[in-house]
Parts: structure tokens; C-alpha cells; sequence
DNA sequence: TGCGCGTTCGTACAATGTACGATTTCACTG
DNA sequence: CAGTGAAATCGTACATTGTACGAACGCGCA
């Protein structure tokens, strides 16, 4: 009775800016931005709302703060490995962070101000670029059209119909809507003769764009 | 007075869906998205919160209506034309909005409803694929990679810190600070040897990335 | 025991989306 | 012209949110 009264010290372990961060993720994660409150943040930690604000002056800075824990699990390309595979695997890697965080991606617009996880990612894909012999201006090419792509086709992901739905009729379904209509006879086509066939997946069309960039970037860089 | 008391025809020319969206696009070009309210929106009409429900349904119909505004502002591929040339044209037209109504990006995520604009735009511009002589499966790649470009090219540059500062200076105080802390090298050699150069333009990014993916799709093509 | 500071919280308020139903406006009929 | 019914507009009210302000709590140290 006195134990549950008083639920202080091994009930509650103290708060902290990462347990903060931490159960902001899990939060999203579960359900979504708008899933995300002061007060359901305040629930998942077992305290009160106003509590929160002493480690986060506003919920816009948790924003900022969510962003960049994203970044700090990317993985950070290596200045001295070979430049396409350090590309390559640092690419695959945001992909997958950005899927399972979705809803950064929303984020990204409107948050200026990088954090220095998020900045130390940066320096580190630049200078893994020059050192491979990229001049300062192919690397700048390089490092927009990467990320462009990367965060692009990590927003196409997250927009997609078929996301989490298991069968192919919940998939199916608005496309026979579509063709039922006519309007759009170039998207029902696709869908029938490659977007629906058993076994597709839209992650599996990052790879030949990664490729194809990649290419394009090694013959410009000679 | 009588005519100031009842400002009815020609003062108020009534509501509807199209006064509606147009006035979500104004408040949210001028102020962002947290800027557009039910409340604010009623404002600009010149009409009473409640009264813009009769029109929408709710607030996410509207942004889901706004998205597909955008699209219908984005220019389409002539599926008759020449398709490098086309694909240019849509690409740069899309960058271009998209930079206008910036709020729409962060959109683009969390609405898994896309509007009769929308759909019309994928289908024109797998339409222009196909005749073109892409393979559907080739049309698929391409499609996912100049869309994931354009998208994430346009995210950066929303999120990109030099968006409305007119003077150098303004950019280049943050970049001192991090220069001061000597953590990020890579990025303060970029960004004195080639970002912060005058007349440099991030926007001009856009075409070294299209050309590169419009090219290496051309090899493949064949 | 009391002090002081770092941490937690209770209360309160303004802004927002919107349910519900009342009210107004207007084309048309008798 | 008065009346009627539907289309359009609005008033009120409530739940949810971020958060300002200051009080309460806990704990190491005098």
C-alpha cells in the first residue's frame, strides 16, 4: 500500500532529455505525429504534462530534437572507404531510418535549424565526396541530387496506398474504381501488368535509381 | 447605412468549394500551413468559422483537396512528345510549384488520398513513358526516380537555411559559429569555397540532376 | 533542524477543430 | 404578394491542445 503510494525512486528512474526524446519516438512510431501530445508524451513516462518542459523549452524543439535522432541513426559514410559503396550503404541506410520513421519526413520542410547529428552527417557525406576527387562543385551536384533522391523516394514510400495492407484485393480494389471510370487508362495498365503482380515491392525500385545516380556520378567525376 | 447593415450580394458573392480552396491557398502561401485555421480561413472569406464546413467536410479534406490544387497548377507531358523534353518541362514545372506552396511537401506524406488531379498527372506522365517506348517495367523505375528527385529536391530547398535572407551576412553568421567549433570542415570548406559565393543559387542544383537522370534513362531506354 | 536549489506538478487560459441545431436567404408556387 | 421548402449560413458549446505562471516537492548540506 505505501509502495504503490509513493512510486519514486524504482517505479520512476528520473527523467531525462533522452528518455524524453526516447519515448517521443516510440510515440510517433506507434502512431503518428498527430498521435504525438504533451500529454500522451507525459503518459508514456509516467509523469504529468509540465514536467516535459523542463527539458524541452516547446513542443516545436522536441520537433527539431526528434529530427536529429533520426539523423544519429543513419549510418555515417566513411571519408576513406570507396566512395560509391560508402554512398550506397549510407543511402539504404536513411531509406530504412525514414521508413520506420515516416513521420520525420513531414518534418524535414519547415525545420531549419539542423541539430548536430543532422549537421555532422552532413560534413561527413561532403567530405567523403571530396576526398574521392569530387571537385567542390560535383560535390555539391552529387550531394543534392543524393539526398534528393533519398528523402524523395522516402516520401513516395510513406505516401503509398499500399502500405500496410496485407492482401492484394485491399490494394485492388480502387484500382478496378479507376478502370471502372476510364479516366486513367496508363496507370491501370501498369498496375495490372506490373504494380499488382505477386511478389512487388516498392522498395525494390530504390535500387536502380541509386544505380543509375551512382553511375552518373562516377562518369562525371573522371 | 442600410447597405453597410446587410452586406449581402454584392459585397459577399457567396461561398464555394473553389472560393474556399483558393482562400486556403492564399493564408497558406503567406503564412504556412500553421497559419491556415478554420477560423483564419472564415476571415479571409469575409464569413463565420461554421460556414466553410458546408463546403468541406473537415480540415484534412481540405488539405487533401489543397494537395490535389497544387497538382492541377503543375504542367503536363504532352504524351505525344518528344519524352526527354517532356519530363524537363513536368519536372521543372513541378519544382517550381512546389517551391511556391512549400507547405504542400510535408503534405505529400500522411495523405494517402490523392485527389482526381493527382491521379491524372501519374497517369499523363506513364502514358508519356509507355509511347515513348519504355518497357513497363523500366517506366516504373524511371517513374519512381524522376518523381522521387523532383519531391526531394524541392524538400531540401524548403528546408534549406538560406530561403529568404537577402543579405550574405545573414547566412553566413551561423556558418562562422560553426566554423568557430572546427567540428564540421567538410562543410565550412563548402560552404566558403562554393555555397557562399556570390550569385550562387541553390535552385541551380535542379538541372545537373535532371540531365544526369534524364541521360542514364535514355541508355537504358535503348 | 532548516536552507537552497534542482525537479516536478496543479491550475488556468487561449487557440483550435467541429458537433448540433437554429437561423437566414432565395427560388418558386399559390 | 405572401408563403413554403430547400439550400446556405451561422451561434453556441465542448473537447483537445500547447504552455505561462507559480507553488510544491525532494534532497544534499549547514
Amino acid at each position: 500500500m505505501t509502495a504503490s503510494a509513493r512510486p519514486s525512486a524504482s517505479t520512476r528512474p528520473r527523467l531525462s532529455k533522452e528518455r524524453v526524446l526516447s519515448a517521443a519516438m516510440v510515440i510517433a512510431d506507434r502512431g503518428g505525429l498527430s498521435g504525438l501530445t504533451i500529454r500522451s508524451l507525459a503518459k508514456e513516462l509516467g509523469t504529468k504534462p509540465m514536467s516535459v518542459y523542463y527539458y524541452v523549452a516547446s513542443k516545436d524543439e522536441l520537433l527539431d530534437a526528434l529530427v536529429d535522432v533520426v539523423f544519429e541513426e543513419i549510418e555515417l559514410p566513411d571519408p576513406d572507404g570507396e566512395w560509391r559503396e560508402e554512398m550506397r550503404r549510407r543511402a539504404h541506410s536513411a531509406r530504412a531510418r525514414l521508413k520506420q520513421h515516416c513521420w520525420a519526413i513531414g518534418l524535414l520542410e519547415s525545420r531549419a535549424s539542423p541539430g548536430p547529428a543532422t549537421l555532422r552527417h552532413h560534413d561527413r557525406v561532403l567530405d567523403c565526396l571530396r576526398r574521392a576527387g569530387f571537385s567542390a562543385k560535383l560535390t555539391a551536384h552529387a550531394y543534392a541530387l543524393i539526398d534528393s533522391y533519398v528523402y524523395g523516394f522516402a516520401l513516395q514510400e510513406a505516401s503509398l496506398p499500399f502500405e500496410g495492407s496485407d492482401t492484394v484485393e485491399e490494394v485492388a480494389e480502387p484500382i478496378m474504381a479507376l478502370m471502372a471510370t476510364g479516366e486513367y487508362p496508363a496507370m491501370v495498365e501498369m498496375a495490372t501488368t506490373y504494380y499488382l503482380q505477386p511478389g512487388y515491392d516498392f522498395a525494390d525500385e530504390f535500387e536502380f535509381g541509386l544505380d543509375l545516380i551512382l553511375d552518373g556520378l562516377e562518369r562525371r567525376r573522371r
